[in-house]
DNA sequence: CACGAATACTGGTATATACCAATATCAAAT
DNA sequence: ATTTGATATTGGTATATACCAGTATTCGTG
């Protein structure tokens, strides 16, 4: 209401400007915005009127940016979809999308209060947990962390030794459950996680919390996903409830 | 990396000032924060700095503005169950929260090409659209656009009119389907959609799709929803396909 | 040619200032 | 008691300036 009678502000018009060379492929995908400095002149307005429009730009989630590189072109979103989540990468192969997988961290740890009362079990269990980062072409576009529950882990796996690193890094433990109860939500990323992913801290990115559990409803594992908010998006077929 | 060796930025001492406060319960939900001048004095800042830092709790979630009014602390998330939509307010109701529902609009025009492709039918078909404004104890939360294939409706609801305002106001179409195919994403809100959820345009929200199919796979109504990003969080059971 | 230093350029932070338009408050006039 | 109008406060926009710390390039030296 109200303002939208006036003229539409400075740097909103600057970012209609820069939208449309993104959307009428002036430039491409990883390609370089103008700087700062260079909308400024470009558009004759100050550098922090040209430095609002280029962050308005990536909060759109059409731009990211590297520290001191400049500003780049999202890629187009990178679909999951959480009902085949047991062959995600090889989902993706057959649509044509490599995914990269690279294992950051696998250790093995006890419950503490916070994990056991996710998994259901008592304080001190031992758990592995698994950190990946996946990228597409070389771009990062969610970290994952995973725990299991160690015993578990040796009774769904008896022949793979699961301190098995090579093992590790080209499987997952998810496809071992048979249901999965997910959470999605919006949030701001940490500073350690925005450096895994190459982005500013606290920008926002989507979470995604699955809680795998066997037949009988038994927890196996816990893992949870922090996508770059521009690339995620989530798929899913509910069966209504009536 | 870098630049954490350094000591934070200003306006991250401010922010976490002002987290404090919410989380420790100082300010409670919808209560106001202390103004961009405000902080500036208190903090013996600039104003630009000061109006950063509340930017950046705005941007976490902690806070929502309104114009010229001020921010406020943001009440907690609201939880969406895709796999139990049909009844989603009672439900919501059944937790001791309660979801007022507003009609905005329900008008019945023709398939478009684009609404066409969507819902497999030829382009002039009859359809309704309704759009609704759901809030939680007067806090406008998501809106909703459902497109309802006009036919099809009287083929569920023989014994509605259709054309029932009353009965628009009170009852949704979707639990009419069978299974929905759910696709959510985040983006930024328009200026019309953040006039209505009470924001600032262009802040970032999360879009839920819903294709909503009979039990053989025949389109019935497609419905997208646009919520508050700090509002937003969505559940659902996923049967693992191996 | 290879290496390293100088240089130009990038985004990030921070200040000071100015004006606008919408809102809220409160006192004066009716 | 109600309306009106002035005033203070709010966030939104915009400029000009300055410095910092990484990054990329270039150019001269060995």
């Amino acid at each position: 209401m109200s303002r939208k009678s006036a003229t539409a502000p400075l740097f909103r018009q600057i970012v209609d400007d820069l939208k449309r060379m993104i959307v009428d492929s002036e430039l491409r995908e990883h390609m370089a915005l103008p700087s700062e400095r260079a909308v400024a002149e470009s558009h004759n307005v100050s550098r922090m009127t040209a430095r609002r429009a280029l962050e308005a730009v990536e909060a759109e989630g059409l731009a990211y940016s590297k520290d001191r590189k400049g500003r780049f072109v999202s890629p187009n979103r990178l679909d999951y979809d959480v009902g085949s989540m047991a062959n995600f990468i090889s989902g993706a192969a057959a649509k044509g999308i490599a995914i990269e997988m690279e294992l950051l961290q696998s250790v093995q740890i006890e419950a503490g209060f916070e994990m056991a009362e996710i998994l259901s079990v008592p304080v001190g269990t031992q758990l592995y947990e698994n950190t990946r980062l996946f990228r597409r072409e070389g771009h990062a576009t969610f970290l994952e962390t995973e725990t299991v529950i160690a015993y578990r882990c040796a009774e769904f796996l008896p022949n793979v030794e699961p301190w098995n690193t090579e093992y590790l890094q080209h499987q997952r433990y998810s496809p071992l459950g048979y249901t999965a109860d997910i959470v999605i939500r919006m949030r701001t990323l940490s500073p350690d996680e925005a450096e895994f992913l190459g982005v500013m801290p606290y920008q926002p990115g989507i979470e995604q919390e699955q809680m795998v559990r066997d037949t009988l409803g038994f927890a196996i594992c816990f893992s949870r996903q922090i996508w770059r908010g521009e690339m995620a998006q989530f798929s899913a077929r509910a069966i209504i409830k009536h």
